[in-house]
DNA sequence: CGTGAGGATTGGAACGTTCCAATTCCGGGG
DNA sequence: CCCCGGAATTGGAACGTTCCAATCCTCACG
């Protein structure tokens, strides 16, 4: 017991010390705490007072290197202040702990060369396979990622890059409903407050833009971001141009847009009328309109395809769009005359 | 090369195979890749060449076995979805990267079982040291773990348990805030609107009730929760019970409760005031008064918390309170007559 | 031309597991 | 009484690193 004392302070107790302590041999030890089948009760018993008398705790490392397999995929997260990648996680997490994966959790924070690091990271503890819930990485980057680990990428496709699957919402059709949304409630100065130069952002407003020439109308578009200053200055630049609706790029920008027009003295929707981006479960209560994407689904699918990859590598690589539908509410209303 | 090839796909190169594609031996090769001083100018340069040739990725599980140091700490996150979590992440991560740590992030989704688990993986996978934002241990689990490794809490006070630090807001202060704020307004029925029962929801509500003993004025305890549906169930009651001002748990639920009036067409703050807490910047542009408390603050200094308990496994506990403060904003006014 | 200093390089043990092959132990059938 | 089979147990190699001690090489100096 004081010798156990001594030791504690120490040094961790191994396999071998248990096996010592239960007067068996390492490798019946190990037999024992798997479970095996083929120890003696008598053993087993000894073998397990012994092991929780020491506070043994088994060595992750040194286990995964001996069996080539770690039970363990990276999730990579952009950021985590934006909740909706948190909702999307949920869905990956729930699938993966039904295949008894475990999950690292990373983030970059939005900034390229730590995303670069943490992801080296997981990939030298061997990580089976990698989600990356958006990322700043170049194609090549990515390809060479896709190269060494299964990989799959939620919130764009990713075309052309060999053995790499991806789950995206139809941001395309997305802006659109917005837009027809906007367009039915009679209104035709509507502005597009951009989410800044990114994938994402880009495909939005792309929707947006085709929309609005399908419709006839004229497109606005003015710089923002996906934060809420973002938002707050381009519902600005809108409204200055004299927009009496605005899409915005996310919902996070569209909270920023509902505020600068609050400052303004301008009413919603009476006034303006605002549609955000996502429809994170988060701002349910803010009575935002909103093109809302299933996101616990796409995390749900986003991890199958993982499983799928890793039980085979070399199949086709799979790019699942999932279906955006406008939950209307009451940041959106008639055009004012 | 084709050999190379042929077993790319079999099997990832390690130290040895690049030792034998630069022609020296293994123990060279792993000097060399740690840049140390002994290695001559030209082998190192075969050997980096070898290693990006072929690829190479060190193991890190097998090098974390053989010096008995993983440079890894653990964070635990009660939950990814309240922004709050993230922002005092931050400030741990900023923290820790300056000590050359990288972190293990891990998330029990508020649900205690799977919180377990999730600790345990992280001790198995020997990180140096923990950090518990928020949690929902026994007592009993959370000595066991500190007895186990390095570890700090934030957010609430951990008293009496030995090598355990903490790190928390002021929670009796800062609801004394919210109350003080509220009186000098001219409110008298104040409700508070709990967070349900758990640590730091009974301290806020203690110290609303204090408060309000020291100003004379009758406790109001409404039902709620740290969401937006507690906070939009428990406004509804408050009302109910005649309250014109909310001191609301959080600002999660003080948004729910915001929802809450706005469907009772109940005007903000003309009507009812309401007082949130946490201060995150997630919600700055949602014009809501709150107690702040300095999240990303209360990250680093639990962190550095964490870095000297590393480095003096035995000095006494230390309990660290921040400051809160109050920030003024829209959503509190004078008393309605 | 021999010696030694010192830099460059190498072999091998160790880290804590897993798992295979080998060994021990036991009772029962011949 | 011996042998056999199966159950229980064990030794030891292996996983991919690090790092110590030992060796090798080169060259300047006496």
């Amino acid at each position: 017991m004081s010798d156990s004392l001594a030791e504690s302070a120490k040094r961790r107790p191994t396999l071998h010390d248990v096996a010592a302590r239960a007067g068996v041999s390492k490798s019946l030890v190990s037999l024992a705490l798997q479970g095996s089948p083929k120890v003696a009760p008598a053993s087993r018993e000894a073998i397990l007072t012994a092991a929780d008398e020491l506070g043994y705790r088994p060595n992750r490392t040194a286990s995964s290197l001996v069996r080539q397999r770690t039970h363990t995929i990276g999730v990579h997260l952009l950021d985590l202040h934006n909740p909706v990648f948190a909702e999307i996680l949920d869905g990956v997490q729930e699938a993966v702990r039904g295949h008894d994966y475990s999950t690292l959790l990373v983030t970059g924070n939005a900034d390229p060369v730590t995303e670069r690091t943490e992801i080296t990271r997981l990939l030298e503890s061997r990580v089976e396979g990698l989600v990356l819930i958006a990322h700043r990485l170049s194609d090549e980057d990515l390809a060479a990622i896709a190269r060494e680990v299964p990989t799959v990428v939620v919130t764009w496709r990713t075309d052309g890059i060999a053995g790499l699957d991806s789950v995206a919402g139809d941001d395309l059709a997305g802006a659109r409903l917005a837009v027809d949304h906007l367009v039915s409630l009679g209104h035709g100065r509507i502005a597009h407050v951009s989410g800044g130069d990114n994938r994402i952002a880009r495909e939005r407003r792309a929707g947006y833009e085709r929309a609005m020439a399908d419709h006839g109308l004229a497109p606005v578009v003015v710089d923002g971001a996906f934060t809420e200053q973002g938002g707050y200055a381009g519902a600005e630049s809108a409204v200055d141009a004299g927009a009496t609706a605005l899409v915005v790029a996310n919902d996070l920008a569209a909270i920023g847009a509902l505020a600068a027009l609050r400052t303004r003295g301008l009413c919603v929707p009476e006034d303006v009328s605002v549609v955000g981006y996502d429809g994170m479960r988060l701002f349910d209560s803010l009575d935002l309109t909103t093109v809302a994407q299933p996101l616990a689904d796409m995390g749900r699918v986003a991890a199958d395809l993982l499983m799928e990859r890793i039980e085979t590598p070399d199949k086709p690589s799979t790019h699942r769009l999932v279906e955006t539908r406008l939950v209307p509410r009451g940041s959106s209303g008639p055009a004012p005359a």
